[in-house]
DNA sequence: ACAGGAAAAAGTGTATACAAAATACAGGAG
DNA sequence: CTCCTGTATTTTGTATACACTTTTTCCTGT
């Protein structure tokens, strides 16, 4: 693990929560492995903190599927197998499938705006080729997609899906030769939502997803 | 809330598990009620146990959706409007339908023997008229196919989507005339099942949370 | 009587202390 | 040398103590 964890006390915040934030955005960058312990007194003398919230935080990523604990033995990253990928990909697919549609539904003149810019941003981070930065175009474009779909709590559910695959999505995002296709099916969703018509951009959506298991479960065949 | 919550102290879990099933049990049977306050000093004392434990089992039911915290103001349980139902169930259904989908890809002669056996079970449960033991055997026929589904994130998922609308459910099996027409589509989904047939015990599924969702929401239209 | 505000009470947030379990390790028997 | 066992150490589990915030209460002045 890396040794320079430091809070974000920027915040007026519960402990909790920061140390919880701080350690998810360790683990999602990689910075915690999977498979590594997570202690209590070490995470809280490296934090600053005691162990009070670290434990708490703590029970947090196990709810979120980021950690996972044995009693008395305490807890660590959450190591992925390509099944649970697979598990994960599958239920992805049909929570996104329905955060379309009901975008789709719902969708005003606002949030096809917004769809918009986040359309051509995503188009001009390609260019850019930092990987870290057309992720987040990424992100922000379905974000857009699952506000619009009026569901708190399965926006809630997708962006926690999200999280369990985002180191492996990183990844994905390195190959260059599929920004194209990327651009391009984005382009058909936004188009899709402006018409209205909902079959399309669910079936567009299916096949964005299922493009991106297959690459995926790749690069896991890979590393292991 | 009643005064007599008291520990199952028969696991030797830690107690914040304990803590969290106990309360979680109490939410879900509506011992304690949306709106209401969990305070650590007083469920500690009631519990018997220290803050700590407490603390962390809250943690728990937050990520759950079963309770919801403001800092530094406490945690209360979680109220249910009737568009929070709406969101819970557009969910579940998408799953349900994706459970049943996967199950009927991957069940076998083990799961078809379990599924009879529930199937028969929940069909001699409503001649009883104990609505706490179909409520139970309506659980363990789609358990089996959360089972077959061989996805066990979704399982998790869908266990934890059913407990959100437990309380409601409850009231929603009071209604007998709903029975044979219960029985009759879990009999059409064991057959589908069966053949094998995926489109059609999805179209079933559809159908049959589709039910769920009109009784329940009209039973919170009452109750508001 | 009523509004304002200080003091008290109640409650959460965090740290620390102590207990119990798991683990690591060293020494001895075979 | 290997395996067992008992002890030391580490680590988690739980309780408690203290700090700080929020809420309530009640007194005071108008």
């Amino acid at each position: 693990m890396t040794d320079k964890l430091e809070l974000n006390t920027n915040a007026y915040l519960p402990l909790r929560d920061v140390v919880f934030h701080t350690l998810r955005e360790a683990i999602l960058k990689g910075e915690i492995k999977p498979g590594e312990r997570l202690m209590e007194l070490q995470l809280a003398s490296k934090l600053g903190v005691s162990r009070t919230p670290i434990r708490e935080a703590i029970r947090m990523l196990e709810l979120e599927g980021l950690a996972v604990t044995t009693p008395r033995k305490g807890a660590e990253v959450a190591k992925m197998t390509e099944k649970d990928m697979e598990d994960v990909l599958q239920i992805r697919k049909a929570l996104d499938e329905l955060a379309v549609g009901l975008a789709c539904e719902n969708i005003g003149e606002h949030h096809l705006e917004k769809l918009f810019v986040a359309l051509k941003n995503f188009e001009e981070s390609t260019r850019s080729g930092d990987v870290k930065q057309i992720a987040q175009a990424d992100v922000e474009f379905h974000d857009v997609i699952y506000q619009a779909a009026d569901n708190p709590k399965l926006m809630n559910m997708l962006n926690n899906l999200r999280e369990q695959i985002y180191r492996y999505r990183v990844e994905y995002l390195k190959n260059k030769s599929s920004y194209p296709r990327l651009i391009e099916e984005h382009k058909e969703i936004y188009e899709g939502l402006k018409r209205g018509d909902k079959q399309a951009v669910v079936e567009i959506v299916s096949h964005h997803v299922e493009n991106q298991e297959i690459v995926v479960k790749n690069i896991i065949q890979e590393q292991e």
